[in-house]
DNA sequence: TACCGATGTGTACAAGTGTTCACTAATGTG
DNA sequence: CACATTAGTGAACACTTGTACACATCGGTA
């Protein structure tokens, strides 16, 4: 058999480095110039073949392709690439959805970030986080269309990486609603559930909104507000709950 | 332009035909020959290629590969036919999968009448329900899985067609729900939003199961337990909400 | 009987596919 | 400087794909 270039994915690479970065920093006494240089090589210069294939599929995605219908040439024809360049950066399309969770993560992580820096008290919370999500679904479409196809799509690591996503997303929100200290009489396994099923309502609204034209503010106020009504009725649920019952 | 030979699907015809049929019964005498002769046709033999090309791209979609990246070829192939008797039964690949939504549609009505035979009493109901529902998504598995794709499927029809058979089966567990007097205190449209909560749930419940090995019973009771919480979940969330605050 | 429409088959073709190979330009390292 | 590594290019490969056309079969109708 005829043994393939083994290409790791930058991840891996960056992870290897770093554990190999660490043995030189307590091996040597001047290393940051290397250091220095691969951390510039890891937040590549936008405008670069990889980003450019990675918002190719994206932007394929966001106009109503199925990233499981995607191929490579695809891809590289509508980044303007040559389709060998692919293989430079991705072993395959499913490499590609894998590395395109990993962004998804960040995006999520930052739609986080501003709902815990706009949500303060705790009585506008539903209202106000539904709005935040909305907002970023409009502005990351295609990233969250990649994300509901995601949800049954064809690769499994794709797959469970998004599913991974979802509880990190649900555990954080248990946290700050223990922070809030506005389900007390919840035990940690039930307030866990409860996040988790209001992080799997939000998400299935997520094809709500996808599904609609992305300027009718009409129906996207319709499903805003079905969403909020959905989580005001679990909430309700949560605070007449009886743990260990 | 070239016109193209526009082929109705089984269902439009059996529909025109019905009004025609009708018009003949008023108008001729001996009609009967014509109806058996076309009762025999809609209802065809099993086996017949229409069959074998549906139940072969639902074979693909339950070996994992993902409906949207299905190809007439290999569907024909999976089915043993060749390409071109595609053709005589649907448009194009999006047209299968429109009747597959159909047939979807009988698969969860018989589920729904299943559950209506078994849950008499209200007590049981939700644990009841999800039991047999998870026993449907085991025994059909490629049909819940075409289901889970196409939520966020290519084909806008296809999403519209299996959320169009989510919205009749939240509304027909209302109606259930109002005749089992469970709800009373609830106005007509908090009911319809408690339903559909509870189907969109379960729904995603289906990417859980479809998630898991076939033959895992244990992660499968998870599952089941979890999917029954959460319903309870809402259920109490029902059960204290003050319609019309 | 002859005929007709619906269904299935075989062949054909142009276009698109994933992948490999050999080559070049750039880039930073000894 | 020479050198090795990396990213990008173009040509080529063996297949696969969707679709069209002509033909065979067969059940029902006039």
């Amino acid at each position: 058999m005829a043994i393939k270039p083994l290409t790791l994915s930058s991840n891996d690479k960056f992870r290897l480095f770093l554990v190999w970065a660490c043995v030189h920093l307590l091996a040597c006494d001047q290393p940051m110039s290397w250091f220095q240089a691969m951390a510039e090589k890891q937040r590549r210069k936008p405008g670069e073949t990889r980003e450019k294939l990675m918002n190719a599929a994206l932007a394929l995605v966001g106009k109503g392709r199925h990233f499981a219908s995607l191929g490579i040439r695809e891809v590289t024809r509508q980044a303007g690439v040559v389709p060998t360049s692919f293989y430079r950066h991705f072993r395959n399309m499913d490499d590609l959805g894998l590395q395109l969770v990993d962004e998804l993560g960040l995006v999520l992580r930052r739609m986080m970030r501003e709902a815990r820096a706009n949500v303060l008290q705790a009585d506008k919370l539903i209202d106000e986080s539904v709005g935040i999500f909305i907002s970023h679904a409009r502005n990351n479409r295609s990233f969250f269309m990649f994300m509901a196809q995601g949800l049954a799509g064809e690769s499994r690591a794709v797959q469970e990486g998004i599913r991974s996503e979802m509880r990190y997303f649900a555990s954080e929100l248990a946290n700050d609603l223990r922070r809030l200290k506005v389900a007390d009489h919840l035990s940690d396994a039930d307030l866990d559930m409860t996040c988790d099923l209001v992080v799997r309502s939000v998400a299935f609204s997520l094809t709500d909104i996808l599904g609609i034209s992305p300027d009718d503010d009409y129906q996207e106020e319709q499903v805003r507000q079905r969403t909020a009504r959905f989580l005001q009725l679990i909430f309700v649920g949560a605070a007449n709950w009886k743990s260990q019952s």
